[in-house]
DNA sequence: GAGGTACAGCGTACGGAATACACAGTACCG
DNA sequence: CGGTACTGTGTATTCCGTACGCTGTACCTC
């Protein structure tokens, strides 16, 4: 029996906090400093969020946040739970539409989100949504004779993608920070400059066939990157791949 | 002709800085500040990086790197590209053979180096490295019916797929930094505890498929993700899907 | 009901890290 | 041979996260 004592930051997101009885009660709860926090994400992305930002909009002095957040980082981890939405209901559907369903949500609140992108990396799932999201993926496998290594895996899989395609969306829709404040600076802003930072830069010799990419304006359109075609296409080669393989267990 | 300035990064990364002919001779240059930088993430890990511990290991002052470079953000972009190994040579090879070997290639490298992961979500590929990834994937579907888009997409679901991987890969193998130093402390310390820590989190009734996948242990065994098995299940989803669409279009 | 106790809110202070700025020395230019 | 542009660097500023200790309060126990 390894029944260890969890670690603060889940027991945090779970609500397992042991009761106190003792002095005033705590005029806040968790839940609203992060909700603040995340304001302060969607609004000004994640530089913005300090300790003192959002203590400020939650109208208490930046030490007081510590009464319920142990640190900063468990701060950003509960964060990245909290702002992930409900993943949507499977309400009987075939694995397939579901699943499409699913990974086409998840990429779709990472792109609303784009700062979660940059918290993935921290933990395995661990918060109540993250974990609804994959337990509805398995749901969605239930009925299928794969095994449960499996079907972890290609939840994981899917997420991934969508993490991925989040990411590319981003970065290319994105007018970037100009940090350099000067017009006309060196910043990468969008997606035609992409294409005409790799034609600058690409060695044809080197690299044949990123060139003949590049010139044929592969990258050129930024409608590309947002559009779902892109998306769906990749989705369905993953979820052709995952067709494949029941059919053959089956 | 929108042939706009390149960004300073980009320069850098490409070697295409305006050479100056007045002044001292620089005394060192960018790619021994880049090594050393790296030598630290490899060994500390990313928080190791400092602009003061970098410029001790080269055995310069703080200030002098940002003759360098603009900013640590810049150092850590460069880092990002300058880390990333030559990918594998195609030699012939039938797409989807190279495929799995470069995919397979880039997970080893991200999980060598699971700070590149961290890394990841600043900017499209712009370096020599990345972008010589980008072409040898590109170079090993030429002999497809595919067009240019569905073979870029293809490339970044692969990178995608590799990312997510390692990702898993490494949350899960490692002993998490305690943060706290008393023992038996609440970290996250490993698989064996990962699936601890959900049975004691999850609502049977909420999570259904998750309790039971836990109860029959599916995340128990370390080896599990370090295992290639696991990889190269959901890789081959990847890749029958692939060549699913390929057949289609032949 | 009185005192003790544990906990809430918060002001102050410290330490670490990035980086603006100014200055000294140096190599090449005319 | 002065001027100039650039290198290396010390100093100082600014911004954060957070350790610590103090004050007041609500509940518990006697």
């Amino acid at each position: 029996m390894t029944k260890r004592a969890l670690p603060p930051v889940v027991a945090r997101m779970w609500g397992r906090e042991t009761e106190s009885r003792h002095g005033p009660r705590p005029s806040l709860d968790l839940a609203r400093i992060v909700d603040a926090a995340i304001g302060i994400a969607d609004s000004e992305g994640l530089a913005g969020v300090r300790m003192s930002s959002v203590a400020a909009r939650v109208g208490m002095a930046t030490m007081s946040l510590y009464r319920y957040v142990g640190s900063k980082d468990e701060l950003l981890t509960v964060m990245a739970d909290a702002a992930t939405p409900e993943p949507p209901a499977l309400d009987g559907r075939p694995w397939r539409d579901y699943l499409a369903d699913w990974t086409q949500a998840n990429r779709n609140f990472l792109v609303d989100r784009p700062w979660l992108l940059s918290l993935a990396h921290r933990t395995p799932p661990t918060g109540p949504r993250t974990l609804r999201w994959l337990d509805r993926a398995l749901a969605a496998l239930a009925g299928t004779e794969l095994d449960l290594g499996q079907r972890i895996n290609i939840a994981s899989t899917l997420t991934g993608y969508a993490a991925t395609q989040a990411s590319l969306t981003h970065s290319m829709i994105t007018v970037a920070a100009a940090t350099t404040s000067a017009a006309g600076d060196g910043s990468i802003t969008g997606l035609a400059d992409y294409g005409d930072i790799l034609g600058q830069v690409l060695d044809p010799e080197d690299y044949p066939e990123l060139t003949a990419a590049v010139r044929s304006h592969a990258f050129g359109t930024a409608e590309k990157w947002i559009d779902d075609a892109d998306f769906t296409f990749g989705l369905d080669l993953l979820l052709d791949g995952i067709q494949a393989l029941i059919a053959r267990r089956g």
